[in-house]
Order: C-alpha cells, then sequence, then structure tokens
DNA sequence: GTTAATTGCGCAATGC
DNA sequence: AGCATTGCGCAATTAA
C-alpha cells in the first residue's frame, strides 16, 4: 500500500520476461493470436550483442522455463488465494459487525427510552407529594401555595446531558 | 455472486484463445519461453475437421487482433479498475461505520449510566421518606433526622436495574 | 444482443 | 529465502 506506480506496460527481464500487452491498439502485433512474449535470442548483461548460448545462465532464477520458477508461481498463486480469502472473511465480518452495532445501540436507545420515562415517573412523584406536605404540614391555614420544594432538574421529560 | 465454478484450465474460443497454464509443472511445455497460446489452425464450427483458410472468420468478434478486441479489453479493464475501486471504498465505509457505531454506543452506554444513577438515588430518597414517615408520623418526632428531601444527585446509592 | 459490472485467477512488483 | 499484499490484465459470468 504505497507504490502506485506503474506504466502501462510492465516487462522484460534479463532472462525470462513477461509483457503485458496494453497500448491502445496492437493489431499489428500478435501476428498470429500469440500471448504476446518476446522470444528473442538471449543477450549478455554487458549489452556488448554478444548472444549467449542459452546455456547456463548464470542462475536460471528468472528463467521461466524452470521448474523453480514455476514452484515459485504456484506458492505466490497459493498465497494469493489465501490472502484473498481473508481479505473477504474480513470484509464480511466487518459487514457483521455493523448489524450486531446497530443492533445492540436499538437496545441501548430503549434501555434510555424506559429508564428516561421511569425517572420522570419518580419526580412527578416526588413532586406530588412535596405538594402534599406543603398543603399538611401546615397547620389548617389557609390554601397551600404552590410552594415548590424541590424542584430540581425534571419537568416532564428528558433532561439530556449530552 | 453465483458463479464459483472454475476448473483449472479456461480456454479456447473458436478463434480468438486464450489458455491459463496452470498445471502443476510444465517444463516440457514452452520449448523456447512462450506464454502458452497455442496456434492450431482454424476448425469450422461443424467439427468436420474442415479448415477454414484464415480468411473472414465469420465475425472477428472474438479474434485478438482486431481492434475492436482490444476495444474491449480496454473498456473491460476500466470497468475492472471502476469496480475494484468502488468495492474498496464501500469496504473503508464500512470500517468506518462500525468505528461511528462504536462511538455512538459508548455514548449511549455513558447516558444509560447517568440516568441510571439519577433513578437510583431518587429512589433511595423515596424509601428514606417512607421510613422517615413511618417513625414520624407516630410521636412529635424528635430533632430532624436525615430526612433530606431534596438531595439530589449525590449519595452513592446503587440501584442498577438491569 | 450489446455493454457495463462482477468475479476468479495468474503474474509480477513490492512489502515485511 | 519466503510468505503476504496489491495493482493489473484476461476471460467467464451476470446484470442492466
Amino acid at each position: 500500500m504505497s507504490k502506485q506506480l506503474q506504466q502501462k506496460i510492465s516487462s522484460t527481464d534479463q532472462n525470462g520476461n513477461s509483457v503485458i500487452q496494453n497500448q491502445p491498439h496492437s493489431s499489428a502485433l500478435n501476428p498470429a493470436g500469440l500471448q504476446q512474449v518476446p522470444q528473442f535470442v538471449p543477450v549478455s548483461p554487458g549489452g556488448g550483442g554478444k548472444a549467449t548460448p542459452l546455456s547456463k545462465m548464470k542462475k536460471s532464477s528468472t528463467d521461466k522455463n524452470t521448474d523453480e520458477y514455476r514452484q515459485r508461481r504456484e506458492r505466490n498463486n497459493l498465497a494469493v488465494k489465501k490472502s484473498r480469502m481473508r481479505s473477504k472473511q474480513k470484509a464480511q465480518d466487518t459487514q457483521q459487525r455493523v448489524d450486531e452495532l446497530k443492533e445492540e445501540n436499538e437496545r441501548l436507545e430503549a434501555k434510555i427510552k424506559l429508564l428516561s420515562k421511569e425517572l420522570s415517573v419518580l419526580k412527578d412523584l416526588f413532586l406530588e407529594h412535596a405538594h402534599n406536605l406543603a398543603d399538611n404540614v401546615q397547620p389548617p391555614a389557609s390554601g397551600g401555595g404552590p410552594g415548590d420544594l424541590c424542584n430540581n432538574n425534571n419537568n416532564s421529560g428528558s433532561n439530556s446531558s449530552q
């Protein structure tokens, strides 16, 4: 996740070679429907134009014909498959996580609603009681005014606090 | 998003042909580093073994040498890139959604905690007051007990109710 | 039927 | 040396 550079034509290797044909048009190429893989005579690294007899090319590390190459490719293909599988799995899990969290959220919101209601009921009860006190505690007296004792934050509803 | 079948060797077309070499080992093949693209003589659809002179193969729809082919490929490559970009973007968004939901969840839980506490305090107050009533209603009572009405938000009662 | 979108796959470059 | 990731192109399939 860093390099993103890569022109259109990636290819060539000292020995083995690939080539991704990608020019806008390439009709003249592939005279007979070939998959495009130039096949020039091996040349020594020096570029002196001396043709190497294709025998023992230093280390056939990059030679596409060796078993070693095929083995590496195969292993890589396997790794790729594995990696992609994991990636897909992860994405799937993430999606699932979203669903779970959404559900959880709904539960929590419901609970909040419930608690808020409960709280408001209790507060109302308190108020009522306070009024009763105000009405009864006093001697016969006269009509008890709305002497609100204990009127802290409440009043039908929810004190958000958010 | 349905079929998942696809053996190892996918290839061949009436005219154009591909071939994904995928046999465990293919050293004997590619005598000279070719990219494997068999090149047999075109045969008429009837399968009668009659070789077609490779001139005007019906419609060069699948011929890899036509401009039309290259255009299709290019368009598809573009579509593929686009599709993958979207896919990646979506995954990213989903991940972000998870983070947002997690945060939201924390907020909600905090709120629940707060409400619960408030509620428990109120309930305790209620109980306390009820006791005071029971104790005081009878005799003239004595000094003011801890009957603190109006004592909101403090006191570490605890009455989760979950 | 044509075109765009998806998907699986192999290759090579690069990361670790 | 070796697996893991990632961008890319090809072809088959599936939606539009």
